[in-house]
RNA sequence: CUGCCCGUAGCUCAAUCGGAUAGAGCACCGGCCUUCUAAGCCGGGGGUUGCAGGUUCGAUUCCUGCCGGGCAGGCCA
C-alpha cells in the first residue's frame, strides 16, 4: 500500500516553498492533473500564484522552488513550462503501484473514508395520481445516483420520497376512479374534462369492484350529480368555461365524499395505496429505492403544519389580510408574500412543505438536498425563507434543479401530460430501451442540461448506447480472465514492474483518478462525471486491449497485465453500480 | 415586463471551482478480424466557445450590456 501520491507531492512543495518563500508558507497547493500527457501526471501553478505576492518572474520562482524540492523516489522528472507551471512526471512504479491498491481494496477501492454526516436526499416524490412518466425518471435516475454516490463517498445517506396525500389532485383521482366505477354499474355520469383520463384509472375502477363488489355503489347519477353547475360545452376555452369545469369537479368532490361518507377515506386510500405500490414497482425495477416514504398527510395528523405555521406567527413573521395567514416571505429574499392558510380555513401546499422541512431539520440530517423539478426553481426563494424564518440554518438544504427531459418521437416533441392522458410512461421508456441504457442515458449529462430524449434513436440504434461501451470492456476481461483459468490471487503477486508501455501507464493513471472523482462527483452532486469517467476508462482498455495480448507466452507479464485487467474490471463494477448499472459477464 | 437556467464541431454533449494546443460520441472519409469478443481499434477533415466590452500573467469559466432559447411569476399541487 503506497500513500496517494498526490499528497506526497503536495509536501514535498510545502517543503520547497518553506524555504524559497517562509512568508507565503500558507499558500494553498494546488495540484491537479495536465489534459495533455506531455505536461507530466501532476502539475502546479504554486509558482503562478506567488509571482503577485512577491513581485517575482513566475519561471524564476518555479526554477527556485525546483531547487529546493527535497529529492523523492516517487518522482522521476521535474520541468518548467508554459508560464511557469511546474510539471512531476512520477516514477514508473509510482504509477503502478495503483493495480495493487485496487486488488487489494476490491470493491472499496475508491470509497471515501466514512465522514459521519447525515445526508438526506429527497427526490421523484410526484403525486401519486398516475403513472411515473419520463420526466420523474430522469429525477430518479440522477437521485437514485446521486445518492449513491454520496454513500460511496463516504456520506449517511437517507433516501426518501415525499407522498402528496393530502391535497386536491388526491381526491380528483378518487372520484376519477368512483366515476369509472359507477359506470360499470350503469351509473353514467358524463367524465369531466378536468378528471383524470388515463386508461389506467378504468383499470382502478375495476380494481375496486374485484375488491369491494358494488359496496359504494348505491346512488344515483342524480345524486352525484346535484347541485353542480354543469359542464360547459367541450370547445369553450375561455377563463370563465374553465372556472366553471373547476367548480363542476369541486361539486362533484363534495358530494362523493357527502354520498360515499365513511367509505370515501376507504376509495381514496384504496386509490392512492395503488399508484403508490405501482410506483414503488417500477422505480423498483428501475433500481431506484428509498429509504423513507414520507407522508404528507402525516403532517397535518401530528399537527406539525399547524405547529409550523403557529411557530413562524410567534415570531412575528405571518399577519393577516383578507382573511387568510399570509406568511412574510418578502423578508427572507422572497420577491413577494405567501398565503400559508387559506380564507377557508385550509393550508396550502407551501405550509405543508415547511412543515415538512421542520420535520427533517428536527431529524437531525446535517445536509438535506431537495431534487426538483426545473420548474419548480421560483419556490427555492420562499422555503429558505421559511427556514430562515423559522430559526434554522438554511445553508443545510441543498436544492438540486433537474431540467425537463423533452422526449422526441418521429422528429417531434411528445407530450408528457398526465391528465391528458397521452403520456410516455417511464415503464414504456424501460421496456423500449432496456433499464442500463434508461439508467446510463439518463445521467449522461449534467442535470441543469436540458435532455433531448431521442426515443428512435434510443430503441432502433441501442447498441450504440454508450452504457455497451462500457459494459462491453467488463466483459471482455472476465472473458480473458476466463480464459487464462488461474486464481485472482496469483494476481495480487504480480510483478508490475512489467507493465511498461504507454497505454499501460495512462490506464495505471486513469485508474488512480477514480478516488479522486468519487469525491469531486459527490462535491458537485455531478454523477454524470462517473459516466463520462467510465466512457474514459474504458475507451483506455479497449484501446490497450487492441494493441497488446494479455495471454502471452511470458509468465510474468501474462501476470502483471492480467492483474491490471482485474483492476479496470474492478472499477468498472464500482462505477456501474454507482449508476445503478449491471455489469455482464459476457455480451 | 421581472426573476432563474442555458447558448461550445453539422447533431447530442464534456472540459479537473481561472490554466497550457477547448475534448468525446454520432454523422462523413480512409484503413484493421486464420491471434484473448469488430457492441472494438487506428488515422483524417471539421471551432472567432451567441455578440461586444471589462477584470489579469491567462477567460468556455468571473463581472456588465445586448441577442437567442427554456422555465417560472396562483388563497393550485
Amino acid at each position: 500500500m503506497s500513500a496517494d501520491p498526490k499528497v506526497l507531492l503536495a509536501d514535498l512543495l510545502k517543503a520547497a516553498l518553506k524555504s524559497v518563500a517562509p512568508d507565503q508558507a500558507d499558500t494553498p497547493i494546488l495540484l491537479e492533473r495536465p489534459k495533455q500527457a506531455n505536461h507530466g501526471d501532476f502539475a502546479t501553478n504554486l509558482a503562478l500564484q506567488l509571482a503577485k505576492p512577491l513581485k517575482r518572474n513566475p519561471r524564476e520562482l518555479a526554477a527556485l522552488l525546483l531547487a529546493e524540492l527535497p529529492p523523492s523516489t516517487l518522482v522521476l522528472k521535474t520541468e518548467v513550462a508554459g508560464a511557469g507551471f511546474i510539471n512531476f512526471t512520477l516514477a514508473t512504479a509510482a504509477k503502478t503501484a495503483v493495480v495493487s491498491e485496487v486488488l487489494a481494496a476490491g470493491a472499496d477501492f475508491g470509497r471515501g473514508a466514512k465522514k459521519n454526516v447525515k445526508v438526506q436526499v429527497e427526490f421523484v416524490s410526484a403525486n401519486p395520481t398516475g403513472p411515473l412518466h419520463v420526466g420523474h425518471g430522469r429525477g430518479a435516475a440522477y437521485g437514485a445516483s446521486l445518492s449513491d454516490v454520496l454513500a460511496f463517498a463516504g456520506y449517511d445517506v437517507t433516501r426518501e420520497y415525499y407522498v402528496n396525500d393530502a391535497g386536491r389532485q388526491m381526491d380528483i383521482l378518487a372520484l376519477s376512479t368512483w366515476l369509472r366505477y359507477l359506470a360499470g354499474f350503469g351509473i353514467e355520469i358524463p367524465f369531466p374534462p378536468n378528471a383524470y383520463q388515463g386508461d389506467y384509472v378504468l383499470g382502478m375502477g375495476c380494481d375496486l369492484r374485484d375488491a369491494h363488489q358494488d359496496r359504494f355503489a348505491g346512488v344515483t347519477a342524480a345524486q352525484v350529480l346535484e347541485g353542480t353547475p354543469g359542464l360547459p360545452l367541450a370547445d369553450r376555452k375561455d377563463d370563465e368555461a374553465k372556472q366553471q369545469r373547476e367548480l363542476h369537479l369541486d361539486a362533484l368532490i363534495a358530494n362523493a365524499k357527502r354520498l360515499l361518507g365513511d367509505d370515501y377515506p376507504w376509495v381514496h386510500g384504496f386509490v392512492l395505496n395503488e399508484q403508490l405500490s405501482d410506483g414503488r414497482e417500477d422505480l423498483g425495477e428501475f433500481g431506484v429505492r428509498f429509504d423513507k416514504w414520507f407522508s404528507e398527510q402525516s403532517l397535518f395528523d401530528t399537527g406539525l403544519v399547524e405547529r409550523a405555521v403557529a411557530q413562524l406567527e410567534q415570531q412575528g413573521h405571518v399577519y393577516l389580510q383578507n382573511g387568510a395567514r399570509w406568511f412574510r416571505s418578502s423578508a427572507f429574499g422572497d420577491e413577494k408574500d405567501r398565503v400559508v392558510q387559506r380564507e377557508n380555513g385550509l393550508y396550502t401546499y407551501f405550509a405543508s412543505d415547511i412543515a415538512y422541512h421542520l420535520n427533517k431539520y428536527e431529524r437531525g440530517f446535517d445536509r438535506m438536498i431537495d431534487i426538483w423539478g426545473a420548474d419548480h426553481h421560483g419556490y427555492i426563494p420562499r422555503v429558505k425563507g421559511a427556514i430562515a424564518a423559522l430559526g434554522l440554518p438554511p445553508e443545510k438544504l441543498d436544492v438540486a434543479l433537474v431540467q425537463f427531459a423533452v422526449l422526441y418521437r418521429d422528429g417531434q416533441k411528445t407530450s408528457m401530460s398526465t391528465r391528458s392522458g397521452e403520456f410516455v410512461t417511464l415503464r414504456e421508456l424501460r421496456k423500449e430501451v432496456g433499464n442500463d441504457a434508461c439508467r446510463f442515458f439518463y445521467v449522461l449529462r449534467k442535470s441543469d442540461q436540458h435532455l433531448d430524449f431521442d426515443l428512435d434513436l434510443a430503441k432502433s440504434q441501442s447498441n450504440e448506447n454508450p452504457v455497451y461501451y462500457v459494459q462491453y470492456a467488463h466483459a471482455r476481461v472476465c472473458s480473458v480472465l476466463n480464459q487464462w483459468g488461474g486464481e485472482r490471487a496469483e494476481l495480487a503477486a504480480a510483478d508490475l514492474g512489467q507493465l511498461q508501455n504507454e497505454r499501460e501507464l495512462a490506464l495505471c493513471a486513469r485508474l488512480a483518478t477514480f478516488p479522486e472523482l468519487v469525491q469531486s462527483a459527490a462535491d458537485d452532486y455531478a454523477p454524470h462525471q462517473i459516466a463520462f469517467y467510465l466512457k474514459d476508462l474504458a475507451a483506455d482498455f479497449h484501446s490497450w486491449y487492441n494493441a497488446e495480448r494479455m495471454l502471452v507466452d511470458d509468465e510474468a507479464l501474462k501476470l502483471a497485465r492480467l492483474a491490471l485487467a482485474e483492476a479496470v474490471r474492478q472499477v468498472l463494477v464500482s462505477g456501474l453500480a454507482v449508476l445503478g448499472v449491471s455489469a455482464p459477464q459476457s455480451m
